[in-house]
DNA sequence: GACGATTTGGACAATACTGTCTAAAAAAAT
DNA sequence: ATTTTTTTAGACAGTATTGTCCAAATCGTC
């Protein structure tokens, strides 16, 4: 039998930690649901399962609670993509499907899932509002991402995989066409199947090894 | 932004039309900065230069005037994009530099300037609370957009001067290609030169032309 | 079980916004 | 010049939200 019983008419106790992250979670959610202003405390909580004054305690107000939430899902996106990254295929045997398997993992664990679309939409939302909040996302998100993706195909340009004139652009390249399409489907809120990304990808990397392909393969 | 240009000692007078299109104008802007709910009817009024009662005269309430906003930036930005499709080079001479230059109407004109961000970040913010008014706007632009401008990537398939499988593959692409690194840019607010868009054409077209262009030209 | 820390629900003042109403001013039409 | 329409400024009620305060309930820990 276990110390902490659960009975099955009351919610399991959450520790204070718990509800911490819990309300963070609500807010995530809630701020990119309604935007900044039309987020209110109340749905933050209730979403939490948390009273109000529960949130002010944790978070103080409401815009430190905003800052929170844009710092945590930052951290949690950038470590995201830097961990997808490095599946990059450094030696691959088939280049075009071990292409397609990254692009594959790329969207749908850091583009298309839900902290890449909250995140997206913040900046989109609220860019304008906190630049300073966001000018550091994209030091540390964007141009981190740009430029780490930009050595992986420099090195299979050397490695005499591709055949590439400038990294950076070909790194640039490879995020937009893998993107191509799901950007609308997206902001309309479209739920995206698995296939509906699988063929993105192969879409776009067909098209990125025709441009960057090797012509003539020794 | 300036509100108005005005000589110093005559206020222009407005008429009862031109009163509604101020109205519009500044709920396109006010909506836009502050999003649905950050939106507040004196701010509009304000920033048109009218009485509050004016606002509710000409457009009923807080969310009829979004609707009307909505619709106007749709109308406008759809036709902009049709006439610059109109510009497309059927029978180009030099079909690289006629498609950089194509490329850079289109993103100049229609996707960079003011109405298109207007519209891609009300998109973005209020797309989930009012899916009915934008999808109306998605089947009357991107998707004729796209199926636009793949009938013209087939036809210049078909006359010899590219290699396309999929024109609507190779359309969204095109358009992928040449936003490549434009809306994060653009999100943050940056403004971005001529040059800026004519550098991203450039690599954009690039690109394209080595996946799509004829390997052996006739 | 007892104690200190945390959480809760509710009340509360302060503020802000919407949408309506009015009477007076301004503009347009006759 | 007179009449009609539109606009204005402001007051107004109703509602919503923020952030604070507090006493009672609950939780974690000893």
């Amino acid at each position: 039998m276990a110390l902490t019983e659960i009975s099955p008419d009351t919610l399991p106790p959450r520790s204070h930690a718990a509800k911490r992250m819990s309300v963070l979670e609500a807010a995530t959610f809630v701020f990119c649901r309604e935007g900044y202003a039309g987020a209110n405390i109340d749905m933050i909580a209730a979403e939490a399962g948390v009273s109000r004054q529960t949130v002010y305690n944790h978070h103080g107000d409401k815009e430190k609670l905003f800052i929170a939430v844009v710092r945590a899902l930052t951290e949690r996106t950038n470590a995201g993509i830097f961990a997808t990254l490095a599946t990059f295929p450094d030696q691959p045997e088939d280049l075009n499907s071990e292409l397609v398997d990254f692009a594959i993992r790329l969207n749908g664990n850091c583009i298309c899932n839900g902290d890449g679309k909250f995140l997206r939409k913040l900046i989109e939302m609220e860019g304008q509002r906190y630049p300073e909040l966001f000018t550091g996302w994209r030091e540390d998100g964007p141009s981190k991402t740009w430029a780490a993706l930009a050595a992986r195909f420099a090195r299979l340009a050397y490695s005499g995989y591709l055949d590439i004139d400038d990294p950076d652009i070909a790194a640039r390249q490879f995020l937009a066409l893998i993107n191509a399409d799901l950007h609308v489907s997206m902001a309309l809120g479209d739920k995206l199947g698995k296939d509906r990304i699988r063929e993105s990808a192969t879409n776009a990397i067909k098209t990125f090894l025709r441009a960057y392909g090797k012509r003539y393969p020794a």
